[in-house]
DNA sequence: TTAATTTTATTAACAGTGTTAACAAAAGTA
DNA sequence: TACTTTTGTTAACACTGTTAATAAAATTAA
């Protein structure tokens, strides 16, 4: 009896087309607002449905970001293939791994959580400036005492600040892990090297 | 007649009042879970009232990261005036940054849009694991042609991943601006300087 | 084919959310 | 005291995620 096959494939079917309606909902308006609704709506079944196969919203977000982190790692993958000498593969990937970012932003801020909400925020605070300009302005200072004075002033407070965010979010997302003195020492690290490369470049 | 003095003063207050009582709020639950009418409860007032103070639950949360900014910004020139040598002062300044994320998070997540779903869900996810694999294995393999084999794979994959993330989570949130070439050239500039550091040191 | 059972889908509700229109009450002014 | 303005409340609208109760359909057993 082939029925139970059936079943199933009409289950993984339904699944699917779930997952499909929601995708195009992020894409269509950012994974903010998707809603359970709004797929129901869209697959043209009722609300509950869509709980038959998947738990809840959470579910559906945690299938995107995992089929993210697939892309993510394929491509990173693949691109490391082309390079045989690691200097070229690191920077390979990295180039790739931008890319990913910017040619599937939607997947990117789910599996990073970025919440956008501070976009619009953010560009419109004065008080943001405080802190650009002492950065700026200290870089400044560093690279009139360093071997490249033609460096350029705010490409490099912008890999500050940059390395400075990463380092902190990415610490935040693997909130429990190391203690305090371990996370210390990859700040140290990466800053010491910035520093290293500006006043020695 | 000081009536319109006292009134302006007690409007004050009353923004003020609400402002205390959301932060409370986003202290005990997060900013995920700040909502006007708990606020409203908070205060014992009915919830329009606080309409006539702020234009939307938006404008709250914009008012709190720019406390977020103006104190980081103060904390940063304070920590700056202790030292004389630029290098000194952006190691200082990156420690502070540090701290301030981590002894005020709802600040920092809020200033930066971090948004924490991710937190729970990037945890559950094996297939984040072949990412982090790539990434692995080709700095161990860079280690291994390095001038410092001992280095500390770890630290350094971490250093890394945290340059990628923050170089283009920063570039996300000020969306607008710059051409592409400028974006990768910032791109270039900071992993260029990860790799030399990686290799020479 | 009919009856019983299991699966699947729907309606309707609960408990929240942000926001606002209509109206009542208090405070200030003439 | 009468009028005007400010301030506050009630009640609603339009959403959100989630679920209990129930109806309908599909499958299995008799």
């Amino acid at each position: 009896m082939g029925i139970a096959e059936r079943k199933i494939r009409q289950r993984e079917e339904f699944r699917a087309s779930i997952l499909e309606a929601a995708w195009l909902q992020v894409l269509t308006d950012g994974w903010q607002s998707l809603s359970i609704r709004k797929i129901a709506d869209a697959i043209e079944y009722s609300v509950p449905v869509i709980y038959n196969h998947f738990e809840n919203k959470e579910a559906i977000l945690l299938e995107f970001t995992r089929e993210g982190f697939q892309k993510l790692a394929e491509t990173l993958e693949q691109v490391k293939s082309h390079h045989r000498e690691p200097a070229l593969q690191l920077e390979a990937i990295a180039n790739a791994y931008w890319d990913f970012a910017f040619d599937h932003k939607e997947y990117y801020q789910l599996m990073f959580g970025l919440g956008i909400p501070a976009c619009e925020r953010v560009n419109q605070i004065a008080e943001m400036k405080s802190m650009t300009t002492v950065m700026i302005s200290t870089i400044a200072a560093a690279i009139a005492v360093s071997n490249d004075k033609q460096a350029n002033l705010f490409l490099k407070y912008h890999t500050y600040l940059s390395i400075l965010h990463g380092l902190v979010s990415i610490q935040m997302i693997e909130k429990a892990g190391k203690p305090d003195e371990d996370k210390r020492l990859i700040l140290q690290d990466a800053i010491s090297g910035f520093i290293k490369s500006l006043l020695a470049s």
